[in-house]
RNA sequence: UACCUGGUAGUGUAACGGUAGCACAAGGGAUUUUGGUUCCCUUUGUCGGGGUUCGAAUCCCUGCCGGGUAACCA
């Protein structure tokens, strides 16, 4: 998009357009990504990352990652490590310096909390959580008050003090805020602030045995990193008021010029045939459904990056898709666009047969071989050209022959001429089958005037197909993925108990005996390549070799033969 | 049920009182040493009903439909 286009500007750039033109902030921009460390990204997380840390950028404003680690229950190093990982390739961003922790600002959060007590407006709740469910009363009846909303501040503290100190159960005491026991929005219905964990916290060890809330800590957290734009998922919404009355409690940021950072919403990301539930990809780990967290069929960062999905195509993605707050649900083959489009402009074509099966020339010298030219990439051309050995025996792929074809079957069937890409011109003779009639070998003739791939007097073949030498041919294992589900929305709550249905059996094929191109014993996994005519490939670093390389595909082209079908 | 929120082609997203546009999907055609790519064309839309206005997707009223929330999770 050129600078003279009209620019339309989604509904975040525009709050942020008109606080920068109010002067807000002094025209600064400044956003987080705030994940707790309690499981693995997933492309749902991509577009808040993407988001974010997008807006920073555009603004020139600044981008951090903030765990929000304020429960040790549920949370480990473990996660922090591949979340840091993640955010860090989808957004291109080094994080350097940019990396914050809840939990350093224990303290600080601790101290606001005694300033609400001084203030009468914390108290020491003595209710269990059961009793507080009971008394939560409904939208018209209020909340039954516990004792501790009419002690002093100076009783309050003392027994805040002791909560901090240990002298209770988990369970038996909780600081509540005092707010509102009438409010529509339970929210609202003094809210809890801190409760008792006695677990190991992944970054503080045993120093405390109290922590915040999140709607206590997310605000704080916010005003003490200066953010200023406070995005976060629509489901939030009821918590906004709540947000703003705990910063409203605050000196520092209630008194007349303050600072204080805003919170917007935006409507999660729901894909097609995608599970986007932390706890439904739990299951699918646990049920031995996939590998792993990064097994290329999930819908984790770890697994689209493995799967071979760029980081560019996922911002893209994230771009085309948009933002807004009406719930959507977006087609998953938006984001197979996105990167079947970025790979086409890079990844290198190479030649490979998945289903092999030999093509014998029958004219052509017995044990010789030549080197012809194969362009790597069409739609590059300083990705220069490569060399590709040719011989008497070949491997095509299985589809690309039929022995009584439809009209409209443009590859080898008797009689017919082909173009074997980059070298020369082949007439199908006829097949070899074994006695059940498979066919175990094609035969052909080639035409020595048509090396490189074009005849001289200018007759034209109307297929061209792929091939392999078979005496250079590399042995490779190519793992073909497709959907996991073959339900349009897996993570609807209905399905939640039997959602296993819906899984694809056919979801994983492996090819152990395709035949690759010499050169693709070398690949490196962060190369793509588009084997031709047959879909985009990523090299999986798990046990791959040079002398069997092992490919993950990343997305098919359109299924050709489909078509001749459907038209034939 | 209560409260909050939203409703623009099949799916998303613009238009902010003044010509309903874009992307993907779908269909058709051209080019092509990948049945890929690229290029061109086409189909399809403002939830219903009232009102305000010269003029409404936009403002008001009302109905309908969708989503969220009612944790000592985030």
């Amino acid at each position: 998009m050129s600078e003279t286009e009209p620019r339309t500007l989604n509904f975040l750039e525009q709050i942020i357009e008109a606080d920068i033109a109010a002067g807000k902030h002094g025209g600064r921009v400044g956003t987080r990504f705030p994940p707790e460390p309690n499981g693995y990204l997933h492309i749902g997380h991509a577009k808040s990352i993407c988001l974010n840390s997008g807006l920073a950028r555009e603004y020139k404003g600044t981008f951090f990652l903030r765990f929000d680690d304020t429960n040790p229950a549920k949370e480990e190093t473990e996660y922090v490590e591949s979340i840091i990982d993640d955010v860090k390739w989808i957004s291109g961003d080094d994080l350097k310096d940019r990396i914050f922790f809840a939990s350093d600002y224990f303290q600080q959060m601790y101290d606001w909390a005694e300033e609400l007590i001084r203030k009468g407006k914390a108290y020491v709740c003595d209710q269990s959580p059961e009793q507080m469910k009971e008394n939560r009363g409904t939208p018209s009846e209020p909340m039954k008050p516990s004792a501790g909303r009419e002690f002093p501040p100076e009783k309050n503290l003392e027994l805040f003090r002791q909560m901090r100190d240990g002298k209770f159960a988990e369970g038996e005491r909780t600081l509540r805020a005092k707010i509102d026991l009438a409010s529509p929005n339970f929210n609202m219905r003094d809210p809890v602030m801190y409760r008792i964990i006695k677990a190991e916290h992944h970054r503080t060890g045993a120093k405390w045995i109290i922590y915040p809330m999140y709607d206590w800590a997310h605000g704080l957290e916010d005003a003490i990193e200066r953010i200023t734009h406070s995005i976060c998922t629509l489901e939030f919404e009821h918590h906004r008021p709540l947000y703003d009355w705990f910063l409203d409690q605050i000196d520092e940021f209630s008194k007349p010029g303050a600072y204080r950072p805003r919170q917007y919403e935006f409507a999660r990301l729901n894909l097609t045939y995608t599970v986007m539930s932390k706890r439904k990809l739990l299951e699918l780990v646990k049920g031995k459904f996939v590998s792993d967290w990064s097994d290329p069929r999930m819908p984790t960062i770890c697994g689209l990056r493995r799967r071979g999905y760029t980081p560019e195509s996922i911002r893209a993605f994230c771009k085309e898709i948009g933002v807004a707050r009406m719930n959507s649900m977006i087609d998953v083959v938006k984001l197979e666009n996105a990167i079947r489009e970025d790979l086409n402009k890079r990844a290198l074509r190479r030649m490979g047969v998945l289903k092999p099966v030999k093509l014998v020339i029958e004219n052509y010298p017995e044990g010789q071989t030549e080197m012809l030219d194969a362009v790597n990439n069409p739609e590059n051309e300083a990705d220069g050209v490569r060399q590709v050995p040719f011989s008497k025996v070949l491997y095509i792929e299985q589809d690309d022959f039929l022995e009584n074809a439809p009209k409209k079957y443009f590859r080898l069937t008797p009689g017919q001429e082909v173009r074997l890409r980059y070298a020369y011109y082949v007439k199908c003779t006829g097949c070899v089958k074994d006695d059940a009639g498979n066919v175990i070998e094609v035969r052909g003739t080639y035409d020595p005037e048509t090396r490189g791939g074009s005849s001289p007097d200018g007759r034209k073949v109307q297929g061209t197909i792929h091939w392999v030498s078979a005496e250079h041919a590399v042995n490779a294992e190519v793992r073909l993925y497709d959907r996991l589900f073959t339900k349009e929305n897996p993570d609807d709550p209905q399905d939640l108990k039997d959602y296993k249905e819906y899984l694809n059996p056919n979801s994983l094929e492996i090819v152990a005996d395709a035949k690759l191109e010499p050169s693709l014993a070398q690949a490196s996994p962060a190369e793509k390549f588009q084997f031709e005519r047959i879909g985009y490939f990523c090299v999986d670093s798990v046990d791959s070799t040079p002398e069997k390389p092992v490919f993950n595909r990343t997305v098919s082209l359109r299924d050709s033969w489909a078509k001749v079908e459907k038209k034939g």
